[in-house]
DNA sequence: CGGGTTTGACCTGCGC
DNA sequence: GCGCAGGTCAAACCCG
């Protein structure tokens, strides 16, 4: 079942072909959500996806040129008429958030308490690889266990600015030049000795005023907060993003999450994520603050929300 | 001097 | 098996 919708503003279309229903969440966000799927993705401006299950029944979606794709254990964003993988996704905060808001019981999968089994390691220098010389345990143990993927989610966002101040401090590792696009994308991972956040950043070949962020994992600790005087309270890892006035986000206000939440969403409760121990404090936290708004409460200061 | 960035090399996964 | 592209490392460099 292929449609298509015509976001209000701009009019870029939305090219949807699976079988799942956008709901309107305000002027700048849709819910592409299948219920029976237990996936979500709310689309803004740019988009924040999240595949919520095992099974990956994943949707198939486009925007502007690219295709998102279920690929199993993630998602992948794709150029069209390319195969080259742009965006890998696995699940997401965000989702987790909304759910919690709904009263769904939120997928956690939390990086940070170690995944799958304590054999998994403190991944910083865990990848001895780069060896040349003597085998570090620690390469020997990455070689003997396939790579864990942390859970990912990304989102695009209409920004001037590369790397977008989202609270916490990163600490640049890497940059890649990106086939088939003249941006290069950055690497970041998450400044914390302790926490194994990372972050990919990259400008959208179709749309160089998109940023394309990728976040892989979350938070172990608190955010450092923003200049403009908000401490973020519970783990996000993109507690804001806007600070930067040079940035025009399109986070929809929480107040219409809680609204407007499509009867699809509220299935996407089981979602349990990659195998990993259902435990999170950042989870637990957000489901506990009565007047919890969500990761997008996390996102959207109070001063911000009706933008 | 400490912390962050740059950048070339290396590793790994995947498709052909 | 090979080549390509993504991801990571770490030395060199930069900056406050």
């Amino acid at each position: 079942m292929d449609y298509h919708k015509e976001r209000p503003e701009e009019n870029r279309e939305i090219g949807c072909t699976a079988d799942l229903t956008w709901t309107p969440l305000g002027a700048d966000s849709y819910f592409f959500g299948d219920g029976d799927r237990d996936n979500t993705i709310l689309c803004e401006f740019g988009w924040n996806f999240q595949p919520e299950e095992d099974d990956n029944l994943g949707p198939t979606a486009s925007y502007s040129g690219l295709d998102l794709v279920d690929v199993g254990d993630s998602f992948q964003l794709t150029e069209k008429k390319s195969s080259q993988t742009a965006v890998p996704i696995g699940s997401s905060l965000l989702s987790s958030s909304l759910l919690a808001d709904k009263g769904v019981e939120a997928p956690t999968s939390n990086p940070s308490v170690s995944s799958s089994s304590g054999s998994e390691d403190p991944p910083e220098k865990s990848t001895g690889s780069d060896g040349k010389p003597p085998e570090t345990p620690g390469k020997a143990k990455k070689k003997a266990q396939k790579r864990i993927r942390q859970p990912r989610f990304a989102f695009m966002t209409k920004s001037e600015v590369d790397h977008l101040e989202d609270g916490y401090r990163w600490r640049k590792y890497g940059q890649k030049a990106v086939k088939n696009s003249p941006y290069p994308r950055s690497y970041y991972r998450c400044t914390n000795s302790k926490c194994t956040v990372k972050k990919r950043v990259e400008r959208s070949s179709e749309d160089p005023t998109i940023v394309i962020t990728t976040y892989e994992g979350q938070h172990c600790h608190h955010a450092v907060g923003f200049p403009r005087g908000g401490i973020i309270s519970h783990e996000s890892a993109f507690a804001g993003h806007l600070t930067n006035p040079a940035s025009q986000f399109y986070y929809p206000a929480a107040v219409q999450v809680h609204q407007q939440v499509p009867p699809s969403i509220t299935h996407s409760s089981q979602v349990p994520t990659i195998g990993e121990p259902r435990v999170q404090p950042e989870a637990a936290t957000s489901s506990q603050l009565p007047t919890d708004e969500g990761l997008l409460g996390d996102l959207v200061p109070p001063g911000m929300r009706n933008k």
